[in-house]
RNA sequence: GGCGCUAUCGUCUAGGGGUUAGGACGGAAGAUUCUCAAUCUUCAAACCCGGGUUCGAUUCCCGGUAGCGCUACCA
């Protein structure tokens, strides 16, 4: 196959949020498919922000989209707003309408939820309006009672809607089995489905790649593509991201795990969370799960995404299913999907210094805490291997940070099979032998390891109170490298301290 | 209720008419080590149920069950 490629082989695809809300983990995922296959195929990406309900579209919501996907880092290239096109969603709704394949409908709009649905039976349409007159219709209209346009579903011969889905595979439906939709709503908007299928027409959207809870719907979609004489697009819908009990992911249910934002604040690193977002209901197909943003854009492809909806596996809040914020010092770690937390961690590691290092500043400044560049990038390399979000930071480094240490048990300065004897000997000698020793990590290595002889103890026991004395606790990064970093002046003032403050009295 | 979709370890998934059903996260145990990590090794852990088709089904077909979705003048 040596084609040449022309403008007609290369996909546009879209996202359409409807800005409603803050950009879920749900929507981003949507978001990152249609990027992965524009890029993929040398395609067009276009943000189309579906903003016909004007009662619930918030520019709040316009922000958080935006917000969300500059984090991660994802660029389209065009952009429209949905309610600056009404025009051309009337058009399509008056070619249909004189085809004869929409009717007004005059029955005043239902309120709230109808009684429509549930166990009633399925609505299909208002009787009367669907064999009303043309003339009739055009008089009512004309006298300027208020009308909702209605499609006039083929239902009478028994045809079957059917398109082919790139994920799902063939679908059908009977035209028997769909209600009457709106196109056109009494104050003259469009409805989404209207709007939705008119933009993709005119947007020459060639792949419409979304959520699967759309799958029925695209028999409606079929349906309007065709009265209004477009070719329908390919369709791929993509499995839902659910919550652990099943139920898909909602603000109210499971709380601020599903804002993409919230990812950000803790600490993600946008590539790994785009990285994990993919592997939930797609697949490379050859075990491999950490992946580059380049290495997702060529391993992509429609084949890869499975037909289950994928659990988010994060921690559900409580047992009565509402959420309640945690207490300020719980662990973050907590409510995340362990593997996007996993996948986080690979990426830190794969980061390089510099990089870490400068992703790691922001944290540790917005936290407060005064650090220079230069520092900064020394303690990277010793926390690199120890945190799996960007805030671990803060817990696991904060003793390079702060100036005073916090109160600690003095029980941790005890080594191993030790006393507070013990503990104050090593304190002591520590204090002498560092104070001529240069603060590098072979020679703090020497000189500790040869003091430790000296005492008779083992370099164990000789490292921990000293480690507890400049950390403030028993887990931390290696002696020697962490000595280096903070250096001789705070090194011995601290062991001072602890020689002081926490020793004495303690035999 | 109607219609549609789906069903492999706890979770994300690979696979596919005959396999020891593979990988990963998480869990357990061990190695390494100045602690914690990281790393390495090992272990436990799955084909929803029932009928077909077939020499043989986890895989194909049908039914059931369960879950999810749609059933608005929401998107």
């Amino acid at each position: 196959m040596n084609q040449t490629t022309t403008s007609a082989d290369r996909p546009r695809v879209r996202f359409a949020p409807s800005p409603t809300g803050f950009l879920h983990v749900g929507s981003a995922r949507t978001f990152i498919f249609n990027w992965l296959y524009a890029r993929h195929n040398g395609g067009t990406m276009i943000l189309r922000l579906d903003d016909t309900d004007v009662e619930r579209n918030t520019e709040a919501s316009v922000q958080s989209i935006f917000e969300g996907l500059k984090w991660l880092n994802l660029s389209w290239d065009e952009q429209y707003k949905q309610s600056e096109r009404g025009a051309l969603h009337r058009q399509m709704a008056q070619t249909i309408f004189e085809r004869g394949l929409a009717y007004r409908d005059f029955t005043p709009a239902h309120t709230g939820d109808s009684e429509k649905s549930g166990a009633q039976g399925t609505w299909l349409s208002n009787p009367g309006m669907r064999e009303l007159s043309r003339e009739e219709s055009d008089r009512r209209a004309a006298a300027g009672e208020p009308f909702a346009l209605r499609f006039r579903v083929p239902r009478e011969r028994g045809e079957m809607i059917r398109f082919n889905d790139a994920v799902y595979g063939a679908q059908a439906k009977a035209a028997a089995d769909i209600e009457d939709f709106a196109l056109l709503r009494s104050d003259g908007m469009p409805t989404y489905h209207l709007a939705s299928c008119a933009d993709d027409a005119d947007l020459r959207i060639s792949h419409i790649i979304r959520g699967q809870d759309h799958l029925t719907n695209t028999f409606k979609h079929v349906l309007i593509f065709e009265a209004a004489g477009f070719e329908p697009p390919q369709f791929a819908h993509l499995p839902l991201l659910v919550a652990p009990d099943g139920t898909k992911l909602s603000k109210r249910r499971h709380g601020p795990v599903v804002s993409v934002t919230t990812y950000r604040d803790a600490g993600f690193l946008p590539e790994a969370f785009i990285n994990f977002l993919c592997l939930l209901g797609w697949s490379p197909k050859n075990d491999r799960e950490k992946m580059s943003r380049e290495e997702l854009v060529d391993a992509f492809s429609l084949e890869g995404i499975n037909r289950a909806n994928a659990v988010v596996n994060f921690k559900e809040s409580t047992p009565q299913g509402g959420w309640v914020p945690s207490p300020v010092n719980s662990n973050p770690e907590d409510t995340f999907d362990p593997k996007a937390l996993w996948l986080n961690a690979e990426h830190i590691r794969a980061l390089s210094v510099d990089d870490l290092g400068s992703r790691l500043l922001p944290v540790v400044r917005e936290a407060r805490f005064d650090v220079t560049p230069e520092k900064m990038l020394q303690i990277t390399p010793l926390v690199r291997e120890r945190i799996r979000l960007l805030r671990d930071v803060l817990v696991v480094a904060d003793f390079f940070f702060v100036d005073e240490l916090a109160p600690y048990d003095p029980a941790e300065l005890i080594p191993q099979k030790g006393d507070t004897a013990m503990a104050a000997r090593v304190l002591q000698r520590a204090q002498e032998v560092l104070a001529k020793t240069e603060f590098k990590h072979d020679a703090l290595d020497q000189a500790l390891r040869a003091a430790a002889q000296e005492l008779g103890i083992k370099a164990g026991q000789m490292f921990q109170p000293i480690r507890v004395a400049v950390c403030g606790r028993k887990n931390a990064p290696p002696l020697f490298e962490t000595l280096e970093v903070l250096g001789k002046e705070t090194t011995l003032a601290r062991i001072a301290q602890a020689l002081r403050v926490r020793l004495v009295g303690q035999k």
